[in-house]
RNA sequence: GGGGACGUAGCUCAGUUGGUUAGAGCGCUGCCCUGUCACGGCAGAGGUCGCGGGUUCGAGCCCCGUCGUCCCCGCCA
């Protein structure tokens, strides 16, 4: 392999086979890189030790298929190249051959600098090349071998559920599959193996896993494909801590593989904490968390400075951000207000309350509270940012209390962004430290749909509430603080998975189908057949599923899931390389029963 | 469905206030070169300025439309 040669193996005769990267000629003598998938050797083409394979040197160029055959010799005094894992050697060839020309490639791939990504996806063969890429997808089958292998040891069984299937209730649009034999039937492709694996637990399989591939056919991003893969499993009898112990015992597997050893238990914090701390339920814990100065802003402050009297006061810090030129500081003041717009939120200016006697106490407490979150640097360059409500603004909102923290937590993520060199809590170091992994655990059950104005299942509709909510009626008379045993488990604010134990008993899942206004009639109409599975002896279950197209791509230190993805779709779902989705014959739409209907 | 950025040579990009024949680097082709490794030197080829329409004496540049790629919101329970 061209990779893998190093001075041991000096003197040794070899055959290598690869592509040639790059071509430099010197007239009698030609250096010739071949690449494999192993990595990169020089041979050379010395005239005077074969005219024949020199002449073959001549004519071959970039992206060539050559086999090579040779002899390994190590260089020189002063030959060496220091910065290539093989540059202390070189092969001198005696034979050469042309295995394949190749047409002169749109861009090399053997470039530093990359192409534009409509180029790179319509010849992702030529992409696929690249030394990048080439460690993304070996990365992604060692991840995925080694959560294979740890789950497995541990007694799960993988056991394949169909591509084929009915829409089930997940809230996606499915893609369809026209039936040939049932004219006007379509089967679903499915967003989840959801139900499937339920059923496995009733079917007395305790432990399942599955890496499976999922479909969706909603709108992309770069964290999003329409077919994606997910680690998926489900136990029987488990407690939502045990489910959190297999998913940690796999990362951890799987990080080794990129000599990254992970602690753990993770943390953990409830979805309560995550908004409240971070205006989100998929905090990044690599940024400081937001600070509560409700108390601090007291009722007189709160009258001087014109700020809403019953709604929190957020502060937090950018760490390193804050040396900041007048210049600077105007244009960021007026970037926050552009994006608060007309919501009712104003910038609190903590460096002008200094330079004001009756706010100075004010803003050394905000100082001294805000420097102490965690994680934070504690130097005074850090960025200050103080948002207060101004009065009558809780009508705006419905009096709902939530959507400050959630605005808050949004400027936090877009400032972190945007000074992100400053602060460098995105920079890789290679190390565990560049992973921060989190447990959100009590997931609302219900969430309010605002315009039509019922209440949706968060999770679905199989989630277990927690005992005590059910208990105590919150079911029918308090649905919004209703907890469900629902969790999502985040690294660095992305959302790797998610969970939750389900229902078991037939009568608590008719209850819930009855809160969600869904009549018995509707609901047998909609999950009948899981309905009746449940009435054979369910034990209690729950499970998890987790993106791997979206771990691999954090470990690869990728910002898009199209990095780890062979062959991806563009933004609006098209396969560039194969060109697809296309029509089809009208004989395959007869045999389909299916005629098209354009629309104006 | 909405917002934003981009589209000029094979690739990455520059292109002034609308003004002569649209440029650079890399790549490519040919010739030269025995120690390069982003080899070097000389010469050369290569353009529907995404597409369509408009304004103008004159459009890569201005206007309208359209297509494509990327990012975000909605959506993804």
């Amino acid at each position: 392999m061209c990779g893998e040669l190093r001075v041991e193996q000096d003197g040794q005769p070899v055959v290598l086979m690869g592509w040639v990267n790059r071509r430099r000629d010197h007239g009698n003598l030609i250096f010739l890189d071949v690449r494999d998938r192993s990595g990169i050797t020089q041979v050379v083409l010395d005239k005077e030790v074969s005219g024949e394979a020199h002449a073959k040197a001549e004519a071959a160029r970039s992206e060539y298929v050559v086999a090579v055959k040779g002899k390994v010799q190590r260089r020189g005094a002063g030959l060496e190249n220091p910065n290539m894992p093989t540059g202390a050697i070189e092969v001198v060839a005696s034979e050469l051959l042309l295995l394949n020309e190749a047409k002169t490639p749109p861009f090399s791939p053997a470039d530093d600098a990359i192409a534009n990504e409509e180029v790179r996806l319509k010849y992702r063969y030529l992409d696929l090349r690249r030394t990048e890429m080439q460690y993304n997808f070996a990365l992604r089958s060692r991840v995925a071998m080694a959560i294979r292998n740890y789950l497995v040891e541990q007694g799960f069984l993988e056991i394949e559920t169909p591509f084929m299937t009915r829409s089930t209730p997940e809230g996606a649009r499915d893609y369809l599959v026209p039936s040939r034999v049932h004219a006007g039937h379509f089967y679903a492709l499915p967003q989840s193996p959801q139900i499937f694996k339920q059923i496995l637990m009733i079917s007395g399989f305790d432990k399942y896993f599955q890496i499976a591939r999922c479909f969706r056919d909603e709108d992309l991003r770069a964290d999003r494909q329409p077919e994606f893969t997910q680690i998926d499993l489900e136990m029987s009898f488990p407690q939502q801590e045990k489910v959190f112990r297999v998913v940690e015992g796999f990362l951890t597997a799987a990080f080794k593989t990129a000599s990254i050893s992970l602690t753990t238990p993770f943390v953990q914090m409830t979805y309560d904490d995550a908004i409240k701390n971070y205006g989100i339920d998929k905090p990044d814990m690599r940024l400081p968390a937001m600070v509560s100065l409700t108390a601090e802003l007291t009722p007189e402050l709160r009258e001087t400075l014109k700020i809403e009297k019953e709604l929190p006061v957020l502060g937090f810090v950018i760490p390193k951000a804050g040396t900041l030129s007048g210049t600077q500081k105007r244009a960021l003041v007026e970037e926050i207000r552009a994006t608060f717009g007309d919501c009712g939120l104003d910038f609190l200016d903590v460096a002008r309350l200094k330079t004001n006697d009756a706010f100075a106490p004010l803003a050394s407490t905000i100082e001294a509270k805000l420097s102490s979150a965690e994680p934070s640097t504690g130097t005074d360059a850090d960025l200050i940012i103080v948002v207060t409500p101004k009065i009558g603004t809780p009508a705006k909102w419905n009096f709902d209390p939530q959507w400050i923290y959630k605005r808050v937590g949004a400027l936090r993520l877009q400032l972190a962004a945007k000074f992100a060199d400053k602060h460098g809590r995105f920079v890789k170091t290679g190390t565990e430290a560049d992973f921060k992994f989190l447990w959100v655990t009590d997931f609302p059950m219900y969430e309010w749909d605002e315009e039509t104005k019922v209440w949706n299942a968060a999770h679905h509709p199989f989630t277990s509430p927690h005992e005590e909510d059910i208990k105590a009626g919150r079911l029918t008379n308090d649905k919004g603080a209703v907890r469900a045993l629902a969790y999502d488990i985040v690294l660095n604010g992305t959302e790797l998975g998610s969970g939750s134990i389900r229902i078991h008993r037939q009568d608590v899942q008719a209850e819930i189908f009855r809160s969600l206004g869904m009549s018995d009639a509707e609901a047998k109409e909609r999950f009948g057949f899981f309905l009746d599975a449940l009435e054979y002896g369910t034990p209690p279950h729950g499970g998890i599923a987790l993106g791997l197209d979206r771990i691999v791509m954090i470990l690869a230190g990728a910002t898009s899931l199209r990095e780890v993805i062979a062959f991806p779709k563009t933004a609006k779902a098209i396969d560039l390389m194969v060109d697809a989705p296309t029509p089809v014959s009208d004989q395959q739409m007869r045999e389909l029963h299916l005629k098209t209907v354009v629309r104006s």
